[in-house]
DNA sequence: TAATACTCGGATAGATATTGTCCGAATCAA
DNA sequence: TTGATTCGGACAATATCTATCCGAGTATTA
């Protein structure tokens, strides 16, 4: 079970976009993070579709968050780059071979599927725990006080 | 992030096992459980590498759980299957592009890779809280008092 | 007002991991 | 000793993730 790459970088994004004020280009926000210019595109339209962020078209736009990163979780993002799909599927094994259980004794789900549904939910939970401003703070105390101002700027001023 | 779909057949065949005193050919519990006997095959032999089972080959060879089922752990299998991987992998982004961090500012993980894996550890702490024995107990209670009995009997019966 | 340069968005190839299958080596029972 | 039966690792097919490209649309700017 592996996490998609690109939750690291979608994640660093909603960081560096707290600190700037206004519409960021996704080229822009690539080169700060050193990744892929291209796929990155794709990463941040998720976050767009997803209702995160608020993409604005033209030549000076970009994407802005849509609300305070107060009220971004962690688990937002992460969803909204893996996608709705939980992380165990069941597919009635216990319905299944000779000695099948009856359709009318697997009303509920079975306890493995109940084990696995129950870890999926701690672990959303502890990412739900999280917001995108605890991170930006967490940043902000374990680097210089001008850190996070100076990613602002760089965002904010334009190409050479 | 989806977990690999061998994981439930392996569960089940761990509780299957809990019924059956001697060894059981993969192709057996994949007919008991309706699934492809090649797959399984594989399953389980990465549990036996993992020491949960120990095969027997030959004859009336096959495959018996190495531990009592209340020592092997949901995570065991889980674990055994999915591999050592973590779920998430930290690129060190901070480190990378034109504000880079200082080699020396990053000692310590970053705040994100914190947060996955504090998640992560909930996820596993879950999965570590359920035995195979508990499974087992669950299953027995949900059905017929003797439908593991007769799971037992099924997999000791020889091929007609 | 019209041209223009810059932006996102979805459709398109390549790489990687997962799923599924096969046959040979080893083992135990007869 | 024979022989049937088992596991074990090596081999394709498929699905998913990664990476890329070019067209549609919009605010700027002359």
């Amino acid at each position: 079970m592996r996490l998609s790459g690109g939750v690291e970088s979608a994640l660093h994004c909603c960081v560096a976009l707290t600190a700037a004020d206004g519409p960021v280009p996704a080229a822009r926000l690539a080169e700060l993070h050193g990744v892929s210019a291209t796929y990155l595109a794709k990463q941040l339209q998720a976050l767009s579709r997803a209702g995160l962020m608020h993409s604005v078209q033209g030549k000076s736009g970009g994407y802005v968050l849509t609300r305070p990163p107060a009220e971004i979780t962690v688990l937002d993002v992460v969803e909204a780059i893996e996608g709705p799909r939980p992380t165990f599927v069941c597919t009635e094994i216990r319905q299944r071979g000779p000695l099948a259980a009856s359709p009318d004794a697997c009303t509920t789900p079975c306890v493995i599927a109940r084990t696995m549904t129950a870890a999926d939910r701690a672990w959303r939970a502890a990412l739900r725990e999280v917001s995108i401003a605890d991170l930006r703070t967490a940043v902000g105390e374990e680097h210089d006080a001008d850190a996070l101002p100076r990613i602002g700027d760089w965002l904010r001023a334009p190409l050479p």
